[in-house]
DNA sequence: AAAGCAATTTACATAACCTTTACATTGCTT
DNA sequence: AAGCAATGTAAAGGTTATGTAAATTGCTTT
């Protein structure tokens, strides 16, 4: 994960780049507005810290003219006393803002939660639940095993996309049925365990381990990655 | 601009109503998370405004079912004195929160940030849109498949302009007829097979490869470039 | 009113696919 | 080990959705 940290305060600087590195996070500071503006621009990061008050030119600034070119999200940093206005970082596109001087426990939780934001939405964008070789896409309906497509009939994706959303957990026939099929389950249906197994044979045409499990007396279960 | 808010205090919901309502937007509102959730599944909004604590089921919880199949920005309410668990929150794919009693202008301001950063991304993702050899141009009403002009009716030229609009995505039979038809799906309509079929018949003339697809029980989908 | 189109409905063929049946197998209990 | 219930699955059956030619309707133009 790389973090751009744009902050005139050396001091604060030379921290927050021991305490993200040892974290994980690869840090790139600058100190002014001009030059940090111009490397946000042509370098791609993943969080950007952005101090308000700075030489050059100011934190709203550079979030105003980074924004006609760049998405990468932004936290901004206000120094202490400083009048900040928050509703006008937002409408500039600001992703979160941080008054000074700050835990950095907090920081850290806050970089980690947008970073985790944005590669959820990436996920979604792809429409995709990726879980221990299987993919699904709710959006196209489509369905991988280790990145093969498998073609699979409209209600096997759909208990598939239930296992899949109880991963690691028993899902029942009863609730298959009910939540899939849209019926009580009947006393001799066998209809589930002919979904299940039809589902298994296409999964099994790629992925050798097998995927869904069979708890007797209680229903199925995706196994987790593990 | 559409917004779903989904509160169970009335008066709230009356003033943001009549507060958003005066900015461009459209609001509809339901005071239970079941009721919200089912509504927010099954429609499509700009953002979603979300209450945590609601009757039903809380926020908290119809984020996360939302989330299975909904790209929707949801921007969280939390009453007043809550114990709001802000990483929670975004983890589960919040876009933002909100702590009431808030300020009118700062919602607006984020709901205006949210809107426009979603656009600013599907702006990105469509312009990486590759060519699939269809190309409609609206302002002549022009239809080309491999470049080659293929002629279509008024109603064939809208349901391939919506399927291209959702290029890779499926568009059920009951989207198609009330965008383009602009009536309800009846029970027996075959209309619109009928207009997909000489759809394809004209497509067919110019590119071998099929390229609207149907999926049985959930609609079509114009494929990709592959 | 006839002609010309486009949209829709009808009618039938076909394909997809869900369910049932039938029998084999597994796993648990006694 | 026997017995029983649950599960696996191939094959058959039946239902529903879809494809499409052809007839019909509806509208506009001539």
């Amino acid at each position: 994960m790389k973090v751009l940290l744009i902050d005139d305060d050396i001091e604060l600087v030379e921290l927050l780049t021991e305490y993200l590195s040892s974290h994980g996070f690869s840090i790139t500071a600058y100190h002014r507005g001009d030059t940090g503006l111009s490397h946000a621009q042509t370098h791609d990061y993943d969080v950007i810290l952005l101090d308000v008050m700075l030489p050059g030119i100011d934190g709203f600034e550079v979030l105003k003219q980074l924004r006609q070119t760049k998405l990468t999200p932004v936290i901004m940093l206000t120094a202490k006393g400083e009048d900040f206005d928050r509703i006008f970082g937002l409408e500039l596109g600001a992703d979160d803002y941080l008054a000074k001087p700050f835990n950095h426990r907090e920081l850290l939780a806050r970089v980690k939660a947008i970073t985790r934001r944005i590669e959820n939405i990436q996920q979604l964008a792809n429409n995709s639940l990726e879980e221990n070789g299987i993919r699904l896409t709710p959006h196209t309906r489509e369905a991988f095993a280790a990145e093969n497509k498998i073609e699979l009939t409209g209600t096997e994706f759909e208990i598939l996309f239930l296992l899949l959303n109880n991963q690691g957990e028993i899902v029942s026939k009863e609730a298959i049925s009910e939540q899939v099929l849209g019926r009580k389950l009947a006393p001799f249906d066998r209809s589930i365990d002919m979904h299940v197994s039809n589902i298994r044979k296409k999964i099994a045409e790629h992925i050798e381990q097998e995927k869904i499990k069979t708890v007797r007396g209680a229903g199925y279960i995706l196994l987790g990655s593990a």
